[in-house]
DNA sequence: GCCAACGTTGGC
DNA sequence: GCCAACGTTGGC
């Protein structure tokens, strides 16, 4: 069982969205590594936390988890849609996603800044410098420290 | 809204 | 295959 952190911007998905709609396609990945990480890496039955980005307070706002492992993104193929890819093509997509769940909203929010604040959590992906992957792994040691974080 | 960081594109 | 130009991400 593995963790993760996925980004993205509350304007456009936030976490009471997903808290509504109850499951949802993450779709819009055009990054290779990223595409590469939920191909390969991602389980059903994975955990991630729903992190907000681009907005006042980017940081961690809920827990959910991989309810489909990775299938064709076919927004890619939607000329309409944002994230519409001309180079893909519908018989070899290039860009994929996965199916995530609502678990909860987390009691308080663990802010950008907070991350930042605590040591131990240096080596995460999230608060270093320059990062710009949309999910990235995170170790079961972490996971566990920013959930006890909440109290 | 600015801009640093980084990925992608495309001319050569 | 190099690398400049360009586009995107995302914190601030």
């Amino acid at each position: 069982m593995k963790y993760w952190l996925m980004k993205n911007e509350p304007e456009d998905y936030s976490i009471d969205d997903l808290k509504n709609d109850k499951t949802e396609p993450w779709d819009g990945i055009r990054n290779y590594q990223v595409r590469n990480m939920i191909r390969d890496d991602m389980k059903k039955g994975d955990h991630a936390f729903f992190y907000h980005s681009n907005c006042e307070t980017p940081g961690i706002y809920g827990l959910m988890e991989i309810c489909k492992e990775s299938y064709p993104d076919h927004t890619a193929f939607n000329k309409k849609a944002k994230h519409y890819d001309k180079k893909s093509n519908p018989e070899a997509p290039t860009w994929l996603m996965v199916d995530v769940k609502f678990k909860r909203k987390l009691k308080k929010v663990i802010s950008l800044t907070e991350l930042k604040s605590h040591k131990k959590l240096s080596n995460m992906k999230v608060v270093q410098r320059g990062n710009r992957l949309s999910i990235t792994e995170v170790s079961k040691q972490d996971w566990l420290y920013i959930l006890s974080l909440e109290k």
